[in-house]
DNA sequence: GTTGAATTTGATAATCATTATCATAATTAA
DNA sequence: TTAATTATGATAATGATTATCAAATTCAAC
């Protein structure tokens, strides 16, 4: 595992916040890191249970939340119930194709689209941080 | 008023699915068309009971899926909990720019994104049905 | 207009994801 | 080691939405 990045990207960010270190963050840490997927908190717990199966969801959550905000992690909604979560630092940035068949998703990014809308946001004297663009559809699979 | 079309629409829609008409259908419908904003259902609630005290909030919710149904209505969700409900019927396609700090959002559409998303889905052999483009950051009024 | 089968309704319970609470355990700086 | 602070997990609480169900209503056929 080369995760000594993330980790200590983590680490530095628990102490500026006075907060401090624990086992089970991380292995949160480590098990969401490990798993390149858009994982909802459920998904995870049930993941880190298999190394320490008395980790509590709540810390699940708790983790979760800083993950989001030291930039490790983004915050993800599609249709369902649950927020996913995805890997954010080291990723590019990209947006969502959801297939409303199976689920499945694309990830793809248009650069002209990404400028694009900061021309849309200067023409209404917004200042961009952000965009989630999800586009729904039929994937190729599905389409038979 | 005059919402004949949309409540010809509805009508219609409902006695297609074999449905039947109702007094309290009528009066969300209506109160729904009546209010140019994006509610929630609580908020189409309390604004009905306003008519009809009576009405309870699991009608509201079952009359909201028929109005997305038929597209007389559309689901929206930014960042908060609850879904919001716009109108979609007579109302040109938009995307939402959301102020992080007010939480207000401004109403817009660049038609070149709009081109440039079919093209990114071609790409990837992907048949677009439709989209939602939030953008995020801070607009005019808070900028100070 | 009456009838009767089918649908609708509102109150309420259930569900589901997430957050809050709190007593106990772990961390860490001194 | 101490002692103050934070973390944890079990569980309760919350909030939005959906399911249940008995009673009310709609409406097509008589
Ligand atoms: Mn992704
Ligand atoms: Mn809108
Ligand atoms: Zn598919
Ligand atoms: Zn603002």
């Amino acid at each position: 595992m080369a995760f000594e990045e993330e980790q200590k990207i983590f680490n530095s960010f628990v102490k500026e916040k006075g907060l401090k270190q624990s086992k089970q963050r991380d292995d949160i840490l480590l098990t969401f890191l490990k798993t390149e997927k858009h994982l909802t908190a459920d998904e995870l717990h049930s993941l880190v249970k298999k190394k320490n199966s008395s980790t509590g969801i709540a810390t699940v959550y708790r983790t979760l939340k800083l993950l989001c905000e030291c930039g490790l992690s983004s915050e993800l909604r599609f249709g369902d119930r649950a927020v996913r979560y995805e890997h954010f630092y080291g990723h590019e940035h990209h947006d969502h194709l959801v297939c409303v068949k199976c689920g499945n998703f694309i990830e793809a990014v248009d650069p002209e689209i990404e400028k694009l809308q900061e021309r849309l946001a200067k023409k209404v004297n917004f200042s961009l941080q952000g965009h989630k663009l999800l586009m729904y559809g039929v994937c190729s699979k599905c389409k038979k």
